[in-house]
DNA sequence: ACCTGAACACCGTTCAAGT
DNA sequence: ACCTGAACACCGTTCAAGT
């Protein structure tokens, strides 16, 4: 029915989000798909093929959510806001991790072209965040606001890691909470003074 | 000539802080000690037991340097300096993560007994800092103080885990340094008013 | 007490063969 | 264009057998 590359993709994203590149299975991917495991690799000839994709297309739809929040409002707080909420989603989705998240933890056992594809997740998120604290007239030059920006893609991830095993997605909104409470995470732009 | 077991130990715990338990292999690490794979499961009768003891044995090691720190200094800035430094000294060497923080990536795909090994660490932490924020005087009962720990001890994980796919320790002592700047990680005790 | 080879069901991958 | 069975070298695990 449905076009079975989609359907590949859609499946192994899920099973990436939550076993990562490891727990995922060319054979599994095959039964939930109702065809054979040698049909898979006709869609995506290796497992690094299909991992590069995945972040690939992980990323992409990441890129564009961005700049919807970019869109929708210009203040500084509420930009992060709806930003944490997308990281707070996929824990709200089945205790699902961020796919990028995931795989940077498998980084050394990954396929050269598939870790590409997941420092490239980690510039979109970083650089988006320091435009968003230059906008907000945040004060610091340009790599000042990039390591901030870091710091800030590196907190929230960790909090999802940690809500995650803990289960317990109150884990997480308590720790943004904390870096907002810190100004990690500036609560409104810098006022002109 | 050394013995088997802890070799067996100590070649598992640099290939899971590298690779994950998914990139643990019992073949690999019997090539690696001298004997057939087969006798590895004399010392371990399971994955899973090699995984959980491996895990409870560098909570164990957290803990008593935990404990050193503790008993090194009184000065809550000192503390978390070196706390912090607990968690760079595996960047620095050979760009190694956490074993527990690796473990936790990889949660849903543990065997149960793992998992319950890789919640302690974290529980251990995060009593540790709980403690050395309350010791410092810091605002807050003992709830606040332990959803605060959470938080210093998720961001530094997610530092860590950045830094690693970096490849650039350097990313991980400025994400420090931001934590310290907005106050998620006290610079000093509270002074008495 | 410690080690082994052989077998089992898994895995990604390849390939010749089918429609 | 899409799928398949069979083979290959990997994996954890078991077990009967060796010393």
């Amino acid at each position: 029915m449905a076009d079975t590359r989609q359907e590949i993709l859609a499946t192994a994203r899920v099973v990436v989000q939550k076993k990562g590149y490891g727990g995922l299975s060319f054979r599994d991917l095959a039964s939930a798909t109702g065809i054979k495991s040698a049909s898979v690799h006709y869609y995506f000839p290796t497992k690094a093929d299909l991992g590069a994709e995945l972040a690939r297309c992980y990323t992409e739809q990441a890129q564009q959510d961005l700049d919807a929040i970019a869109a929708a409002t210009t203040s500084c707080g509420e930009r992060l806001r709806r930003y944490a909420a997308l990281f707070r989603k996929a824990l709200a989705d089945e205790n699902r991790m961020c796919l990028c998240g995931m795989l940077a933890a498998e980084f050394d056992s990954l396929p050269k072209p598939v870790r590409a594809e997941v420092s490239a997740f980690a510039d979109v998120n970083i650089k988006w965040l320091t435009r968003v604290l230059a906008d907000a007239g945040m004060a610091g030059g340009r790599n000042a606001l990039n390591r901030w920006a870091s710091s800030i893609y590196a907190a929230i991830s960790g909090a999802q890691l940690l809500a995650r095993g803990r289960g317990d997605i109150k884990v997480f909104d308590e720790a943004v909470e904390f870096y907002r409470k810190g100004g990690l995470i500036p609560r409104t732009e810098k006022r002109a003074s």
